[in-house]
RNA sequence: GCGCCCGUAGCUCAGUUGGAUAGAGCAUCAGCCUUCUAAGCUGAGGGUCGCAGGUUCAAUUCCUGCCGGGCGCGCCA
């Protein structure tokens, strides 16, 4: 499944393997089997290893072995880069290329640059990406940031395999909880102001509530006391709802997520486009009257029954909205609607589908990632919160805490229908045990290389011009090899929605560089005048953990490394920016 | 009660859509700095992949039933 340069022309390589033998009727079955490689568990089997025979095997009727056999015969006799091929039981193909063959990713590497992992999976396919979408009711939440450092990822993710994503942001300002808000916001104002008035059931209890009842109060003195207490709620809404507004999007700024479009829920209703989508399914029998209610016929599809659209007293509810908002999304002729969700949300997914084909489209028009929660730690210890009494860990805190790298990296670490547990203390160690660091700090050590090279005068020149054929050592080429996987790895990321698969890639990749870091020189010693002799004792001391080679490395050895540390640190930065995480220079 | 998700090393989690002797990071233990960043490296111990069946050459992966944890089943969002 790692398609890269190499991967696809092996895959290609054992197709036509395999189309020869039918040629020559030593294979008969008629539909074409996946061919697919990977990385074999051991590096003792080979480089690359497949699993073709066994499913051949299978629809023809044969032993895995016997079509083993004869496929690695084939690829023996008329690939040219394959140097040698293995089979294992029960039918593996356990394939090894020429050397020389895997240069080529470095090739590759250099003249794609920082498009490296990018891909033509998808040609132009237009998707709208909808995350985050909170109600401005108060500051993020740490869950909100889950989100958002998804959604940014799996933006620049999806655009690196071709797909042109617009991010939108539905700001959830019509409705119960926003008349909440303002009676808080109201209530705050009327306590400033000297009254002693009842606070709201329910109503918001954090302290951000008194500023902006605060700040109301500088900007219109006592007006509101004097207005009806309808006029007066509403303007409270209307205030504090560009101001929370604004500090959503000051958060998501120093986040580092970005959003190309902002969708009111509230323009749904003065559009008349609620109205308007309702009475089109009406049309359809799709929308119906029953009890005084109009309701959504969402058992036609795979809900497990209809859902009230607009209710006895004549509001309408929040299903309204979403059926009119995607609706709206649908007319703005996406390929793909993909919404980010808290998992609690997820038993409004069958409805939202039956509304995809409410309007004649797959329910798969519209794919929704479920968010599951997230427990801040500091130094194990779980860090209590009470949505209830508004104390939450916000969003700016914990960047403030930890910086915006840290956090999003963290976010995105595991799967995100897994809990999450971030530990505060974790992210902002400065060592090995901190994933991000770990990372960041094999590309700043990388950079640091590079200068060291450049005071030295000594050139990385383009990888057409150095001898890499000296390149021999296996930690060498478990770095090649790494780097040869990384489109196939975005492309895996982008199918499954799931940009997590990058930061474990990113450490594996960072760990590769440690290891031959420390292991192998890549300038000459400084003491010696001379280049001395070629003295790599690495593979020699392999029995002794931790010894470092005494190598002074050849003039020829050292451009061959740089040429290959150059590329492994182009990787490291592609996969960082996808992750929307910065690559340092210096740390 | 019904539905969805999860259950993998002491802890937190991966496992590329069914492949070989199941991996990583923490934590524990034992080592490594006259050197291009030790913000790093090497090694060791640690497993009934929740349990029981089924499907097949092959199951952590797919199916069924249990057990345990989370969430959802509003004319709330």
């Amino acid at each position: 499944m790692p398609e890269g340069i190499v991967q696809e022309q092996v895959t290609a390589a054992i197709a036509d393997a395999v189309a020869e033998a039918k040629r020559k009727g030593l294979l008969h079955s008629s539909s074409p089997p996946v061919c697919t490689v990977e990385f074999p568990k051991r590096e003792e089997w080979g480089d690359l290893s497949s699993s073709v025979a066994m499913t051949i095997a299978k629809m023809e009727k044969r032993p895995p072995r016997e079509v083993a056999d004869l496929l690695a015969k084939q690829l023996e006799e008329s690939c040219p880069f394959v140097d040698q091929v293995e089979v294992a039981p029960p039918g593996f193909l356990n394939l090894t290329l020429r050397r020389d063959f895997w240069f080529s990713v470095l090739h590759e590497i250099e003249s794609k640059g920082e498009t490296y992992g990018h891909s033509e999976l998808v040609r132009g396919k237009r998707v709208l990406l909808e995350y985050v979408s909170a109600n401005p009711t108060g500051p993020l939440h740490i869950g909100h940031g889950r989100g958002a450092a998804l959604g940014d990822a799996m933006a620049r993710v999806l655009r690196a395999v071709g797909y042109s994503v617009e991010r939108e942001f539905y700001i959830n300002d019509a409705g119960r909880q926003m008349n909440l808000l303002a009676a808080s916001v109201y209530a705050r104002y009327q306590e400033y102001h000297g009254s002693a008035v009842s606070f709201p059931e329910d109503g918001y209890q954090g302290a951000y509530i008194r500023t902006v009842a605060e700040h109301i109060a500088h900007t219109v003195g006592t007006q509101l006391l004097d207005l009806p207490l309808s006029e007066a709620l509403e303007q409270c809404k209307v205030m504090a709802c560009e101001e929370l507004l604004e500090a959503i999007k000051q958060d998501l700024l120093s986040f580092g997520v970005g959003f190309d479009s902002w969708y009111p829920e509230t323009r749904l209703f003065s559009s008349g486009t609620i109205r308007e989508t309702l009475e089109t399914l009406k049309q359809r029998d799709l929308v119906f009257e029953k009890d005084g209610a109009l309701w959504f016929r969402s058992s036609r599809f795979q809900d497990e029954k209809d859902r009230v659209v607009c209710k006895q007293d004549g509001d309408y509810t929040y299903l309204a909205s979403d059926i009119a908002y995607h609706h709206d999304k649908l007319k703005r002729d996406f390929d793909q609607l993909i919404n980010i969700w808290g998992a609690d949300h997820h038993g409004y997914v069958p409805r939202m589908q039956g509304v995809m084909q409410a309007f004649g489209y797959s329910k798969d028009r519209l794919q929704v990632v479920l968010v599951q929660m997230v427990s801040l730690l500091r130094g194990g210890r779980k860090v209590e919160m009470s949505k209830r009494a508004g104390e939450f860990v916000t969003l700016r805190e914990v960047v403030d805490e930890v910086g915006a790298d840290a956090a999003k990296f963290f976010f995105l670490m595991r799967r995100p229908d897994s809990h999450l547990e971030f530990d505060l203390e974790l992210a902002k160690k400065q060592s090995a045990e901190n994933p991000v660091y770990y990372v960041q700090y094999a590309h700043a050590r990388l950079a640091s290389l590079f200068r060291v090279a450049q005071n030295r005068g000594i050139l990385v020149p383009p990888a057409g011009d150095a001898n890499l054929t000296v390149l021999v050592q296996p930690e060498e080429f478990r770095l090649i090899k790494h780097l040869s996987s990384f489109p196939g790895l975005v492309e895996g990321c982008a199918r499954a929605l799931e940009p997590h698969r990058l930061t474990f890639y990113l450490q594996e990749l960072a760990g590769h560089l440690h290891a031959f870091y420390y292991k192998h020189r890549v300038l000459p010693s400084r003491e010696e005048g001379t280049t001395g002799p070629e003295l790599d004792l690495g593979g020699m001391n392999a029995d002794r953990g931790g010894v470092r080679a005494q190598e002074s490395p050849s003039h020829e050895l050292t451009t061959a490394r740089l040429v290959l540390l150059r590329q492994v640190q182009t990787v490291i930065r592609n996969g960082l920016t996808l992750l929307g995480v910065t690559a340092p220079e210096q740390m």
